[in-house]
DNA sequence: ATAATTAAAGACAAAAATACCTTTAATTAG
DNA sequence: CTAATTAAAGGTATTTTTGTCTTTAATTAT
């Protein structure tokens, strides 16, 4: 479905948001290890996400580190594909073509329309903190531990 | 969504439903043209799909070339996906845990797991035979031509 | 001011996906 | 039987994705 890069921005995200706040930032190894992913690579990501400040923050030298304001944690999940630019994959058409049109639909294309609204849906109504509230809440996970 | 891989092998799969019989077999040319995607590659996942002719024939020679059976059109479009062992897609967790579990599930689960069904019901109740009709009946597309 | 800590930036490496190309085997037509 | 045609098989090349490593810049604490 997602790329590696998307699923680590995903999760980082929720966890960003579950622990992180203004005076309370999380280095880049705390964060790679909660979410299992690979810290070099889970970097490139999260600059991705600090660019223009447009879903987390971040913060140089000691006690820097990653953190989200509450503001930011309002933002639907879709700002989370847009900064990595994966927020296209609920343009494309299921069968490749070049673009997904209803005038030159795929045989496909009329079935998979509703289930695409319903997925974008799930990441225009669902906002970050609603994300990680629910991970706080339910016992919800994000990694892998056994 | 799916790799190009799949996407050539739906294409193909409903191309060679719509074009094809036993006395009308579709060289690897014809079908590579008709839904645009490279010849040797496609030729690959012809292939796989014809590997205990589990979804296309195949047959060698002049006038050789791929044809679907009519007992083989009344398969479900899932097969193709086996076929080319992408169908654990939707086993998968959309944050990418190791596994999509009821009971370790992540924040989105719950929320993705009846628009995950939706998307198996898809692949499972269309058969490559409606499939290919639609494309027929209503002006639908499988390539890229203007 | 200096040293320590942390992310940013950019180069590099490995792996996977995609695409291509050559040889082989099967089949058919003549 | 021979030549032509077509898919099968397998190797190679390219591109993209994923992952690593090193250097730089910013910030803080002492
Ligand atoms: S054209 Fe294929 S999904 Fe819209
Ligand atoms: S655990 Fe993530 S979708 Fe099921």
């Amino acid at each position: 479905m997602f790329s590696k890069a998307t699923e680590y921005a995903l999760r980082a995200t929720i966890y960003i948001a579950q622990k992180s706040s203004v005076v309370k930032k999380l280095s880049l190894s705390e964060i790679a290890k909660a979410i299992d992913s690979p810290p070099s690579f889970t970097a490139k990501i999260l600059q991705l996400l600090t660019k223009d400040n447009c879903v987390i923050h971040s913060v140089r030298g000691p006690n820097g580190g990653f953190y989200i304001t509450e503001s930011n944690k309002q933002l639907p999940l879709k700002k989370v594909l847009e900064a990595i630019n994966e927020n296209e994959l609920f343009d494309k058409c299921i069968l490749g073509l070049k673009k997904c049109s209803e005038t030159k639909p795929c045989p496909l294309h009329f079935q998979y329309k509703p289930i695409k609204q319903e997925l974008i849906h799930l990441f225009q109504t669902n906002t970050i903190q609603e994300l990680s509230e629910k991970a706080d809440n339910e016992s919800l996970f994000i990694n892998n531990a056994i």
